[in-house]
DNA sequence: ATGAAAGCGCTAACAT
DNA sequence: ATGTTAGCGCTTTCAT
């Protein structure tokens, strides 16, 4: 027989109605009251049921994760975990729970997200990645449930997101190349129609274009999220020209491009992206880019949470700064 | 005005009852109007209140899962990752759901578990590492809550718990490079206090015992989970000694070693643990243990949910198999 | 400031 | 095989 609201009532002589005020920390309820309800509390070890709260309320105070199954580096990436953590975090501060679970496919993943929805068992989603023509944003967008995905999505309408300025990012890489006196800086991006690489291209096209160097198409190429791509793109670079600076997207096509580079025995600059724990055990080591994940996470709740509390928000969206971290792979 | 279980009766002309039946399967419901309850929930798009069948089962289908901020390795390993696909997997398998939070330290690890319990919000909990007198155990037992462990805790009364068989792990890993014709060999293992680096070095020295080689002090120390501690450890051998082959119980120790190693000039083979993607980056690349993370989640999730169903259950645990992964640094 | 009572949406014992 | 009814534990409107 668990304690509830009524046993503590009894023993604090009030009615239940008083005691649920005094646990919503109501005003109007007098301090000796009050006292007498805690004391009761207390005697009798009374912990508040949150499902029969939830259902009372028409709300559990629980957002749900969705992590990407497919995403090729889930293991290797520590992203997601950082992201989790920064979305625990908020959460936890605004008194709310997290849900997870792994979409195995798009599908799936709908799936899922259909059920924490409708189901009532979580008040909004969280996406941890932002898909090309993403069909879980288009289910949540129709079905008009509250959610906010990592990451900026093609179209903006009705969307929460959280994002780093990528362009900047990398117009800032680039014209660090180019103050180090680089001139032929080759660009290995993920795949072009994704939002991400398309401005992280800007921003290394704009970069140059301020400083008077013209675009080489030789020195483009595109490439998966891994290394075999990587290594590939930078072999068929190296097929006809020799840059003397080469930017990834990805710290895991960073890692091809650099065997290719090491095979030929070029000394060659090398930028990643995301800042994993790998870049700092290449040799030489990688200069990357450092998305600050848990930020990403913790602003993305936090956008969130305040839709789900009707907050009047002006924003729709965060961006987090992100920061060069340099090692030897840009240096000398 | 959300679609209830009576909307979907009053459609289909049957009590609400009758309607639950169809949700839960019962059996003795006649065909026709499983039919007619069927065609009215999809004409409804109703869908069912989770809270609400929580509330009324006592039971809300959900398993916590505490996650260890404290980890010194908590983005460096995919441990946590994979052992959370593992346990996700079997609890969508069997219609549980995953709640997690971060513990920030031992203290408020037992709070969140204390607000996830006592408010019912889960049915069992998931611990994903052990600790040398663990506070979160101690409580759970005592407070006669559902959960289990990953990692074999000391005291075992009253615990489910998921581990690898650590002992022939290191055993194995030990026979395998005596085969190779090593007779130094080295053994950097963590915290002694800990169950999981008692049952290695036990492994460590059976083997040896076996293969008539007898235990040198000065080639064993302990080092904590991480690459300084790896370093010095590996160090401090190296000033009297100079082994064939260094045994570690954890790939971040490992690369402390190695590094330490390569300072030096020598060539000694070498062994990590856990098999993190850091191991494959090594020059050489590191042969280490895989513990099979993912499975150690799944059979967790398997364990905990049989108990909660009442399931009269043998097992108080499982064993998972390990797996050496053969790499450059323990070649030739 | 406090109490009575209805209701959140579903389940299950009991009745037929 | 199906309906009636009384909860599950909490919140909230409406009284007083």
């Amino acid at each position: 027989m668990p304690v509830t609201i009524k046993d503590v009532a009894k023993l604090a002589k009030v009615s239940p109605s008083t005691v649920s005020r005094v646990i919503a920390e109501s005003p109007k309820i007098s301090e000796e009251t009050k006292k007498r309800v805690y004391k009761a509390m207390k005697e009798l070890n009374y912990y508040p049921n949150a499902i029969a709260r939830s259902l009372a309320n028409k709300s559990s105070k629980t957002l749900g994760i969705i992590l990407p199954n497919t995403a090729e580096d889930l293991f290797v990436n520590p992203f997601f975990i950082q992201a989790m953590r920064g979305i625990s975090t908020y959460a936890q501060k605004r008194g709310y729970y997290i849900m997870l679970a792994y979409g195995e496919e798009e599908e799936n993943e709908i799936n899922i997200i259909k059920d924490y929805t409708n189901s009532k068992l979580v008040d909004g989603i969280i996406l941890l990645t932002v898909r090309q023509n993403d069909k879980a944003i288009k289910y949540l967008r129709e079905a008009r449930r509250s959610f906010v995905v990592i990451g900026r999505p093609k179209n903006l309408e009705n969307v929460l997101w959280v994002d780093n300025d990528n362009f900047k990012a990398m117009y800032d890489v680039t014209t660090y190349l180019i103050e180090k006196g680089h001139k032929n800086i080759a660009f290995i991006g993920g795949p072009y129609n994704l939002n991400v690489t398309k401005d992280r291209f800007e921003g290394y096209k704009r970069a140059l274009e301020i400083r008077g160097i013209s675009l080489d198409k030789e020195l483009i190429k595109e490439a998966d999220f891994n290394e075999v791509k990587g290594y590939q793109a930078m072999n068929e670079i190296l097929k006809n020209k020799t840059p003397s600076a080469v930017i990834t997207t990805d710290d895991l096509i960073a890692f091809g491009a650099l065997n290719a580079i090491k095979e030929q025995n070029k000394k060659i600059a090398l930028v990643g992206f995301n800042n994993t724990p790998l870049a700092a055990y290449q040799k030489p080591t990688l200069t990357s880019v450092d998305i600050n994940a848990e930020k990403l996470g913790y602003n993305a709740a936090k956008l969130l949470i305040s839709k789900l509390e009707n907050k009047k928000v002006d924003k729709n969206h965060y961006i987090v700064e992100t920061k060069l971290i340099e090692r030897e792979s840009t240096k000398g």
